[in-house]
DNA sequence: CTATATTTTGAGTAATGACTCACTCACTGA
DNA sequence: TCAGTGAGTGAGTCATTACTCAAAATATAG
C-alpha cells in the first residue's frame, strides 16, 4: 500500500510525453476491441511509433494495461472527482440542497462521459485483473466516503435530510447515477430514456422523496 | 428479430446433454479467465471431452460464447426472472407493499448470486460483443418493463405510490439493487456493507421514502 | 564536424492456440 | 458375426502475435 503510493508518485513524475502518447493509444484501442483482442501492433500504429518502441517504455502488454489506469486515476480522477465535488459542496451555504446535488450529478455524468473509453476498459478488465481496482479501493473510495459522509452529516444536523447512514446515501446516489449512465449506453429505448436534464431531475426527485406516497418520518 | 426468436427455440429444443456439459464448462472457464484468455483446451478438459469434440458441437470459439448466453437467457432467465417476480407481485393483495417489494429484492439478489459466473461473463464480454445483449434488449427488458409498469400503475391508482413514471421507478430499483450487488462483490469494506437482510431493508426504506426530511407531495 | 550516447526501428523468433481431419471404436440392425 | 454409422479423438497444421535485438537514425558533446 505504502509501496503502491510511492509507485504512483514515481510514475506520475516520470511519465514522459511518449509514455502518454502510447498510453492514450492503448486506451483507444483497448476500449474498442478489449485488452485480449487488441494487438500491440495496433497500439503502435495508433500511437504513431514502431512496435519496438512500445516495449522500450512498457515491459509487457500487461504492463501497458496496468500502467494505463494508475497514472490516469492519480492524475485525472483524484483531483477531478474529489476536488470538483468538494468545490460544489462548498457552495452549499448560498443555495438550495436540490441545486447543489443536481450540480454534483451533472458534474459526475459529464466526467464519466468524457472518459468513457477509459472507464469501459478498466471496468471490464478489472473483472479479470482485480489489481486494477486497488487504487480505487484504497485511494478514491475512502476519500469519497469521507467527503460525502461529512456533507450528509451536516445536512442531517441542519434538518434537511433524514438521519440515514451517510455511506448508504452515497451508495444510493452513485447507484442511481451509474444505473442511469449504463442504461443510457446500453438500452436507452427499452428503458424509455428522455433527455439528460429531465432524467437527472427525475432521479434527484426520486432520491430525495422516494416513490411512496405517505412519508412516515421515523 | 423474428429470426432470432425462432433460433432461440431451435437451440432450446436441440441442445443435447453434451452441449450443456460443454457450455457449463465454458461458463466456468470464461468466468475465471475471461473469454479472450481462455483456451479451448481448458474448456475441453473442464468438460471432460477432447478438444475436437467441442468443435463438433460449436463451430468456433466465438460460437461457444454466443451460444452460451442465448439458451441460458431463454431457458433460465425468462421463466425465473419474469415468472417468479410476477408470482410475488400477485401476492400483493394479502400483504403490505413493503413486504412484497422486499421479497422481490431478496429473490433478485438470490438469482443473481446463483448465476454470478454467467452474469459476469456476459456483462464483461457484452462490452465487446454487443450482440450478446440483443436477447436482453429485445426479450427481457420489454417484458420486464411491461410487468413492472402494470404493478406500479396499480399502486399509484391505489394511492400507495406517488405518481412517478413506472419505468423510472423500475430503473431506480434495479439501479439500487445492482449497485448493492456490485459493491458487495468489489469493495464491501470501503462501502461499509452490513449483512444482506439489513442492507436490503435499508435500501427499500430509502427507495420508498427518499433521503430528504420534508416530503413535499406535488 | 566527429565521436559518443541515446532512441527508434522492424524483421525475425519462438511460442501459442484455434481449428482440422484421418482415424478409432462403441454401437446397431440384419 | 459383421458391415455400417457416426460420435469422439488428439496429433498436427498454420496463422498469429508478444517480444527481442542488431542495426539505423537521431540527438548530444567535444
Amino acid at each position: 500500500m505504502s509501496d503502491e503510493m510511492r509507485q504512483f508518485d514515481q510514475i506520475e513524475e516520470e511519465l514522459t510525453e511518449k509514455h502518454w502518447k502510447i498510453l492514450e493509444a492503448a486506451v483507444k484501442v483497448f476500449s474498442e476491441k478489449g485488452y485480449g483482442a487488441s494487438r500491440t501492433s495496433e497500439v503502435a500504429k495508433e500511437a504513431g511509433v514502431s512496435e519496438g518502441t512500445i516495449f522500450n517504455y512498457f515491459k509487457t502488454k500487461k504492463d501497458l494495461l496496468t500502467s494505463m489506469v494508475i497514472p490516469l486515476v492519480v492524475r485525472f480522477f483524484r483531483p477531478l472527482i474529489l476536488l470538483s465535488v468538494e468545490k460544489i459542496f462548498r457552495t452549499r451555504k448560498d443555495r438550495e440542497l436540490e441545486d447543489v446535488l443536481l450540480d454534483v450529478m451533472r458534474d459526475r455524468v459529464k466526467l464519466v462521459k468524457s472518459n468513457l473509453p477509459l472507464i469501459k476498459t478498466v471496468a471490464t478488465e478489472a473483472a479479470y485483473h482485480p489489481e486494477l481496482l486497488d487504487p480505487i479501493r484504497e485511494q478514491m473510495a475512502p476519500k469519497l466516503v469521507e467527503i460525502a459522509a461529512k456533507f450528509f452529516q451536516e445536512e442531517v444536523a441542519k434538518g434537511t435530510l433524514r438521519d440515514v447512514d451517510p455511506v448508504l446515501a452515497l451508495r444510493a446516489l452513485m447507484s442511481l447515477l451509474g444505473g442511469y449512465i449504463l442504461m443510457r449506453e446500453v438500452m436507452p429505448e427499452a428503458m424509455r430514456l428522455q433527455d439528460e436534464e429531465t432524467e437527472l431531475r427525475r432521479l434527484l426527485d426520486l432520491y430525495l422523496h422516494g416513490v411512496a406516497k405517505q412519508d412516515r418520518q421515523e
